[in-house]
DNA sequence: ATATGAATAAAACATTTGTTTGAAACAGTC
DNA sequence: GACTGTTTCAAACAAATGTTTTATTCATAT
């Protein structure tokens, strides 16, 4: 026997799936408390107003997830540096587009990609607790990887494009999906789709590593209209 | 003497800044008339209404960037399969990134951004118009690159991940700004930029060419709690 | 100069929407 | 069983917003 969510979570659920499909401004209170089988007037109750119910799902959505799939595996599985690197990408195609993750209640993941493109008031607790940890775990990893041949600068620029895969992938499955038909970043490519950006990150990164005495230059040479 | 815009151009120009960075819903026809120094029937008037001038706005932005930067360089500098990709991740970073392209009236890159989270009806002809064949492009490219090497799947894969970068770049910008400072997505950090991701990603290529004999099933040996 | 059609302007209209209110239902305690 | 604090509910309110209407101005060709 199923126990029903009390009224407070069920209005978090819904609303972080109707929020994450429409936008903080075009998603309507109304609607929320109607899917929720709850009343309109509880919004204002549980959570003071709209934004405060936005407050609570962005905290629900980033505690759950980060639980349910860290990034880092357990210490006693001491891996070297391309596991743990294989590791933190699967962790992140799992939290954003598992069906246990932001995946499934669908909205969620789009939410997110909403806040990296406006980041709200509300963003920036999750900014310092969340993603700040993943920047330096993942730069950890870059620079294990890399033999400690990298400064600062190009292992930030390889974790971003490392993280830029992963989250393009959420950010654009509207469009891939169009365009791409079999690569639709869906339940049964999840570990396809991190096999590819392991290895297509791991050469990357190499081949920065072996490609530091050349300078930035090259760029110029050609001619842009 | 600069001759003053019209009022059909004036909204188009700035309704594309603000539809970027409210979104369809919270920008409001006063809001951009007033910006526009326009009256507010004026939108109705000229494009019908609110979703007309949005229709307007997306087949400007588009076919002003890829007339600006296009992605394949004049037919006579025949180059290298190598430098045809270095052309196009530097022309896909410029159009939406520099001053001159989307990032200038710094709300058209989000305003297409926004589309890839939640396309609208109005984003199909410009899916097909501009995307596909942007898409095909760079499938070719990557296949010279690999040496013929790669099945369609992969190619594909491949074009993901060097997208994905460029346009993470642009999507997640303000969350870039606040984490990573000196790699801030502006104007004079696009060369260096477009000189990482194209390093990267033929280090990508080259990898996933030369591990083509792996299974894919390597994900599959790790724990996932 | 005048007639004609396009463009602009101000005001009004009809909805939508977040929030508030006050009463009713409910749960637990003395 | 009465009391108290919490939660739910329906109705009403006030602000905002897309659109329409009607009148006026502007440009141009006859």
């Amino acid at each position: 026997m199923i126990k029903p969510l009390p009224t407070r979570e069920r209005l978090i659920d819904i609303a972080g799936d109707i929020f994450g499909r429409e936008g903080f401004k075009a998603a309507t209170v109304r609607k929320i408390a109607e899917e929720a089988n709850a009343n309109i007037a509880a919004v204002n109750y549980h959570f003071r107003d709209k934004e405060g119910l936005y407050r609570a799902v962005l905290e629900d959505i980033f505690s759950k997830a980060f639980q349910r799939f860290p990034s880092v595996p357990p210490p006693e599985a001491a891996a070297d540096p391309e596991k743990r690197l294989h590791f933190f990408i699967r962790a992140m195609f799992y939290r954003f587009l598992s069906r246990e993750g932001w995946g499934g209640l669908s909205g969620q993941g789009k939410l997110i990609a909403r806040e990296f493109l406006n980041p709200t008031p509300a963003f920036d607790n999750i900014v310092e607790t969340y993603i700040r940890p993943q920047k330096n775990i993942l730069s950890a990893i870059v620079s294990d990887v890399s033999g400690g041949k990298l400064d600062p600068d190009r292992i930030i620029s390889c974790a971003v494009s490392i993280i830029g895969q992963c989250i393009y992938y959420t950010f654009a499955a509207p469009i891939i999906e169009k365009i791409a038909e079999n690569l639709a970043p869906v339940e049964e490519n999840l570990d396809f789709l991190s096999d590819h950006v392991f290895r297509f990150s791991l050469g990357g990164i190499q081949r920065i590593v072996n490609t530091l005495h050349e300078n930035n230059g090259f760029a110029r040479q050609e001619a842009q209209p």
